[in-house]
RNA sequence: CCGCUCGUAGCUCAGCUGGAUAGAGCACCAGGCUUCGAACCUGGGUGUCGGGAGUUCGAAUCUCUCCGGGCGGGCCA
């Protein structure tokens, strides 16, 4: 008999366990079960793959061996075992077995983590002195599910915030403010002032290298603490850290001021920083900057990549920052894992981070460093998500658009909404569309930005999951049924509802499907197929007009499903409304 | 030139610690509302899994090679 309270939402771990028991038994010294969820409904529920590969070892025939492992089981009144094809070993749960399940269920709550670590997640790292754009919504949308994962199975995530308050683009800002004399007011500027001066300033210093080395000197002299220049420069930062405070809060984003570490923090670390690469004779000067060169970033013809830690003009490069950060993550942030939710083409530069960090001594062994990497927006034809004149297109906008969108077809579909509901339901629909269409793609490649797509209501995307929500809601506002609860009692005798509660129970296989690579299109996947099985449930199978046993146990059925489709959704940093 | 990454249905994408007949959504076609919300459900798929070779009982998945796209490769970040 299985024990539900330590294996609930754990059924994999529990056959791979009990299978790999019988394969001992069975002789077979170091056996792997792999134990799968079946694709197929012929195949049962779950599938076990590893006989074959044992049989292969020990040269028996497939089948004979599965027997001879099914033998070893203890007796399995909630499972039923079969061999199929050349020697797979399909699982089936009863439905007795997944009625108590469900009964005992509390919630579809994850269990607490048994080995909580402290993770730092580095997410967003907007450029301050600009406004955000399409570019960071991302990593800002990526990192903010994986924060909420970490904290929901219980371990300590620390939102890092690498905001870029430092470096040549506010050398060639102060600069060119100088220049033009637009010092005074640029104190009181707007964000969306600062970034006209800030774009006329990169183009002159691309194109005028007088200029740019009238930039660069600007940085030295605010990194020396330049009073006047500081004073500037901390009214920049404050108007954008405002800015970039109102998108997070729009967008749903769970990052506050106080998780801002941006790169000036670092600044006194820098120095000692070098010193301590240096006297581990890690450091080589190079035309003029000093650098360090790694066997492991040496090219097949002998050619050396370096990185840079100072610049030839005394300026420290970005590597140098990204050392001390990761540095301050585990001298002073005590993290054991710190994760990096940076675009795809950053690639070589952690690499390099991670390290020389690692040839310095700057973090242990034991320190588990992560480039979680991103690819580009695009738009629909492939091109860049940009405007029609090359320039980045404001994140801001895009949040007003999706709520307005959703707000038209909101306002074609739905009735006796009052415009304050519909205000809010569009804001929740048309956030959660963004955010959805984004993390319901493979992280890696590059992601096709499509209003149409995310927010046509239909097919795998956040409305149908926000849908399938409401109709369970208004199905308890309409009987007028108070809340089931834990213990209420779960019959199963369809089809429809065996596949409902199975799919509820495998939510946290979903969630530690998730962790092994923060793919979120695993958990959207799941959610998705959790609402398709539950609409076809609701679809065969009647509930109000049930007698009471059957009626309070679809009712219980449908409401566990509504409690994992808003915390899975909530995992996702998207909401849920009562009626839409 | 070197490194990383991707190439799966008309389109957008899953599947990749090797496993059964490669799956979803969109689009398209045909059905289903006097009954719990039809933003839904049911049925309809002839795909060189970029090409080739290799390893294996078994390859979309691993290895090699070629082709094609993207991104990187010392003084921006």
């Amino acid at each position: 008999m299985i024990h539900f309270a330590e294996l609930f939402m754990k059924i994999k771990q529990t056959l791979e366990t009990l299978i790999r028991q019988a394969m001992v038994d069975a002789g077979i010294p170091e056996p792997k079960p792999i134990v799968k969820q079946s694709q197929r409904a012929e195949f049962g529920h779950y599938q076990a793959n590893g006989v074959m590969a044992a049989a292969k070892q020990l040269k028996q025939a497939p089948r004979d061996l599965a027997k001879a492992i099914l033998a070893m089981l203890p007796p399995q009144p909630d499972f039923s075992f079969e061999i199929a094809g050349p020697g797979f070993i399909n699982v089936r749960l009863s439905n007795d077995c997944l009625s108590r399940a469900l009964s005992q269920a509390a919630s579809t709550i994850a269990l607490a983590c048994p080995a909580p670590r402290r993770i730092v997640v580095d997410y967003s790292s907007p450029n301050l002195a600009k406004e955000m754009h399409i570019g960071h919504l991302r990593s800002t949308v990526i990192g903010d599910t994986i924060v909420r994962v970490l904290e929901h199975v219980g371990h300590t995530a620390i939102r890092a915030n690498h905001v870029g308050d430092w470096g040549a683009q506010f050398g060639s800002l102060l600069a060119y403010l100088a220049e033009t004399g637009h010092n005074e007011s640029a104190q009181a500027a707007a964000l969306s002032d600062l970034e006209k001066f800030y774009q006329a300033a990169s183009k002159k210093f691309k194109q005028d290298p007088e200029f740019a080395e009238t930039a660069r000197g600007y940085v030295v002299k605010l990194q020396a603490g330049d009073p006047t220049l500081k004073q500037l420069w901390q009214a920049f930062i404050a108007t954008s850290m405002d800015h970039g405070q109102a998108v997070y809060d729009k967008l749903g984003i769970t990052l506050s001021k106080a998780d801002a570490m941006p790169e000036s923090q670092y600044n006194d670390d820098l120095l000692p920083l070098l010193d301590s690469l240096q006297n581990q004779g890690l450091i080589e000067r190079s035309d003029g900057a000093l650098c360090v060169f790694l066997d492991e970033f040496k090219g097949k013809d002998g050619s050396r990549l370096p990185a840079m830690v100072q610049k030839s003009d005394g300026g420290f490069p970005y590597l140098a920052t990204d050392l001390a950060a990761l540095r301050y993550r585990y001298q002073t942030l005590k993290a054991d894992e710190a994760l990096y939710v940076v675009g795809a083409s950053q690639q070589l530069h952690l690499r390099q981070v991670f390290a020389v960090a690692r040839a310095a001594d700057f973090i242990p062994e034991q320190l588990t460093t992560r480039h979680l990497a991103f690819g580009l927006v695009l738009k629909a034809d492939g091109t860049p998500f940009k405007t029609r004149d090359g320039a980045d297109v404001k994140l801001i906008d895009v949040l007003n658009e999706a709520v307005d969108r959703a707000k038209t077809l909101l306002a074609a579909r739905s009735e006796g909404l009052t415009d304050e509901e519909q205000q809010v339901i569009a804001r929740v629909i048309g956030i959660g569309a963004i955010k959805y269409a984004e993390l319901q793609k493979n992280r890696t490649t590059d992601y096709v930005f499509d209003w149409d797509t995310m927010l046509s209501f239909e097919g795998n995307t956040a409305p149908y999951l926000q849908y399938a929500y409401t109709r369970i809601r208004s199905l308890f506002r309409k009987s007028g049924a108070s809340p089931m609860g834990p213990n209420s009692e779960v019959v199963i005798s369809t089809t429809e509802e065996t596949a409902l509660a199975l799919k509820n129970l495998q939510f946290q296989e979903a969630i530690d499907t998730y962790l092994d690579d923060y793919q979120a299109n695993v958990l959207c996947n799941y959610l998705f197929e959790l609402a398709g099985t539950f609409m076809t449930f609701y679809e065969h199978c009647p509930i109000l007009s049930e007698n009471q046993t059957l009626r309070s146990s679809r009712l219980r059925l449908a409401e566990l499903t509504a409690d994992t489709l808003k915390t899975g959704l909530g995992l996702l940093g998207i909401e849920t409304v009562e009626r839409m």
